[in-house]
RNA sequence: GGCUACGUAGCUCAGCUGGUUAGAGCACAGCAUUCAUAAUGCUGGGGUCGCUGGUUCAAGUCCAGCCGUAGCUACCA
């Protein structure tokens, strides 16, 4: 069974320092977790790295609103996320913050080399600016009224209302959101990263086995759409590290965040007398992989190994990327209570019951995982308690009244364990592969087995008969020998329950002794070693989750600006609040106006568009792109009047800034009909 | 619109490179049992494998189109 040792360095995301960890980090750091338990509990060398992810904007102005500095702020998050991934169980050899000197110094590093090798570009840009704050904004720092839809209020770089895209300074009176003032168009000096010159190198790495195949499809698709070069740098005021040699330029988030894996493990290494180099540069004879959420593939899976490349640093063995954690079947909602906060799950329910249920969900793929909350409490409740503890609950009794707690010198039946034994290679190979699911399926086999067993051998019948005495101590000794081999399998999905049980039985789980039976051993006495889930105490934290209404569920999206989406968060609203009809008020939000056709020009370059210039009375003139011109002659539009969606965000093309829509019917290509309106209707009236 | 995935019993999911009457767990019904944290065992009902075509001696499994879902993306608005 021993093979030879590996080396591993596995690390998960870094969670973000700007909020308490939730459920979707800890689908990830479970998964990860049970991976590096398995591993360990083969006998490998495994090492499990993470950090905070400690800087940007967001931090810089969370820390000021409440009124602390950003050290501050980060620190104290950085207690909470690791107060609350110990308590998952989750267990990191290092957690760390991006801030440190270790990441710092490797940044810096890493950066220098690239300028070396010349895959660091230099370039003006221009960006809205808030002259009050001192502040280059962000998209998500500015709002203004819609140039299509004219809907007010709308953020960033898209319209919430109508989804229109644009640069934020195309809004209509655009206004920091920080301030409050307007702002301006600055031009900076930013820092690029040269990812177009790495596309052979990625082109080449992304084939090669290192991801699952539907990401490596998706990155290839990536790829051919033409990589992008990449601004790593930001201005002042910033919170991170500032930008060798320059002046008021700091690195980006994105930058450094991955480096805090390196920058982790090196303060680890260096505690724990551990090989750097070997793990980092050369590679030699170390394996490498990060857990991922699905979200941040293309940091991952382009931009790191590319920097890693040019920096001479090895690239990693493996990026396995998750899909998002769901509940109830649909996106975490705080209205319905299931933006569930890894601290609030903590306090109603055990943390071995969630690995027990992600476990026997995940696979090696990136579709995403729900937690059904029924399911929940069944799968785990009959599983668990009613499946692995029972076998351990029905033989203990026998064993303490009759025979002292000792278990017999010989077997009724070495068959099943035997058998039990024998899976042993299906079941690593399925750890192995990030098959969780199925190895749980093939542990709760087994343990269907053992419970089998003792229904034929029937103990408590045997008990009766003085002759069957020694019997019934073999019948259940070969029932608790079965429980301590399901035990071992479930060490990395369950660790507490199986360090209650190892103390139980009175000796250590290794997956080295599997067959190695406790044979006339002394046990303790048994006690409870999970509880049953109590299908109140779920709903008690749902109902105590609930908060305020339905625009909390947009609050999910407000963070994802500077970082990403993390797991299980995401800016589009959950598919249950829609309904098939809605109300007036709905119908209200829609705002029509007639409007007319003052011109219509094709567009240089666009198959299927044609730029109309909207006469709509006291409003001005709108431009609007439509998809009619496969249906329509420039000619046959200019002077009529047509319905035009007001409230629409405008919406930013290829060819310019489309201000709201223009109403038609139909399939679309020829077979489109624009709306029109009676005579006597002026420009700008609007529709109700 | 394009792309990447996914769509199998009420629920959660298995079904590898196509091959006997499509499986598991949970839930449900009946029976047995009472050692066990109302746990366990046996039996059973329940699926036209999203839809429609096609390839093949043979398709849940391959191909095409369509529908639905998720994500990415665009000359959708």
């Amino acid at each position: 069974m021993s093979t030879e040792k590996r080396q591993i360095l596995v690390t998960s995301a870094l969670p973000y320092a700007n909020g308490p960890l939730h459920l979707g980090h800890i689908l990830e750091q479970t998964q990860t977790d049970i991976w590096v338990r398995f591993q360990r509990l083969r006998g490998h060398d495994c090492y499990y790295i993470c950090a905070d992810d400690a800087h940007g904007t967001a931090i810089m102005l969370s820390a000021e609103k409440q009124g602390i500095s950003a050290q501050e702020q980060i620190d104290q998050v950085r207690r909470e996320h690791m107060r609350d991934s110990t308590d998952f169980g989750i267990h990191f050899d290092n957690f760390s913050s991006t801030h440190s000197d270790s990441t710092r110094r490797w940044t810096e590093r890493i950066y220098e080399k690239l300028r070396e090798n010349g895959h660091i570009a230099e370039r003006e840009i221009t960006q809205a600016y808030d002259q009050e704050k001192g502040l280059f904004l962000a998209d998500r720092f500015i709002k203004g009224t819609c140039r299509r839809c004219n809907a007010p209020e709308q953020y960033g770089d898209n319209c919430e209302v109508c989804g229109a895209t644009y640069s934020p300074l195309e809004l209509k009176d655009p206004v920091s959101v920080l301030s409050g003032s307007t702002p301006v168009e600055k031009s900076s000096k930013h820092f690029f990263f040269r990812l177009p010159m790495f596309e052979d190198m990625l082109r080449d790495w992304v084939g090669s086995g290192h991801l699952q195949d539907a990401v490596a499809n998706k990155l290839g698709e990536w790829i051919n759409e033409g990589l992008q070069e990449w601004d790593i740098s930001r201005d002042a005021p910033y919170f991170g590290f500032t930008i060798p040699g320059e002046e008021d330029k700091y690195f980006y988030v994105w930058m450094d965040a991955p480096i805090g894996y390196i920058g982790s493990f090196e303060e680890f290494s260096e505690r724990a007398g551990i090989d750097f180099d070997s793990f980092w540069k050369t590679g030699d004879g170390t394996e490498l992989y990060h857990f991922i959420g699905k979200d941040i593939i293309n940091f991952h899976g382009l931009f790191w190994p590319a920097i890693l490349h040019s920096a001479d640093l090895r690239t990693p063995n493996g990026v396995f990327a998750h899909g998002f954690l769901t509940v109830d079947g649909t996106k975490m909602s705080k209205s319905r209570g299931t933006f569930i906060n890894a601290r609030h799950y903590l306090d109603h329910l055990d943390a071995e019951y969630l690995r027990y249920y992600f476990a026997g969900k995940l696979s090696d793929g990136v579709d995403d995982i729900d937690l059904n909350l029924e399911d929940f409490v069944q799968r785990v409740n009959s599983d668990v308690v009613g499946k692995v503890v029972n076998i351990a609950s029905r033989c203990a009794g026998f064993l303490r009244k009759g025979f002292g707690n000792r278990t017999a010198e010989k077997l009724a039946q070495p068959e099943l364990l035997a058998a039990m034994v024998s899976a042993a290679p299906e079941i690593a190979a399925a750890f192995e592969a990030r098959e969780f699911a199925r190895a749980i399926r093939l542990i709760m086999g087994l343990a269907d087995q053992a419970n089998v067993f003792i229904d034929q051998e029937k103990p408590w019948v045997l008990i009766k008969d003085p002759e069957q005495h020694d019997r019934v101590q073999r019948v259940c000794s070969t029932g608790l020998n079965a429980f301590r081999i399901l035990m071992i399998y479930l060490t990395p999905v369950l660790p507490q329950m199986s360090e209650r049980s190892a103390a139980y039985l009175n000796t250590t789980l290794s997956w080295a002794e599997l067959d190695k039976h406790l044979l006339n051993h002394e046990l303790n006495t048994f006690a409870p070693l999970i509880q049953r889930i109590d299908p109140k105490d779920v709903k008690r934290m749902v109902e105590s989750n609930v908060v305020g209404s339905e625009k909390d569920i947009a609050d999910q999206s407000q963070n994802n600006g500077q970082k990403k989406a993390q797991p299980g968060s995401s800016t589009s609203r959950s598919k249950a609040e829609d309904s098939s009809t809605i109300g007036i008020e709905d119908f209200k939000r829609v705002e029509l106006r007639v409007a007319r056709i003052s011109q219509a020009e094709t567009v240089e370059g666009a198959d299927r568009l044609l730029k109309l210039t909207l006469d709509v009375g006291d409003l001005g003139t709108k431009t609007v792109f439509s998809g009619i011109r496969s249906a329509y002659e420039t000619d046959a539009l200019e002077g009529r009047l047509a319905i035009w969606v007001a409230n629409l965000a405008p919406r930013k093309m290829r060819f310019g800034i489309s201000e709201g829509m223009v109403l038609a019917a139909g399939e679309g290509d020829s077979d489109v009909f624009l709306l029109s309106v009676d005579s006597g209707a002026a420009p700008g009236m609007l529709v109700t």
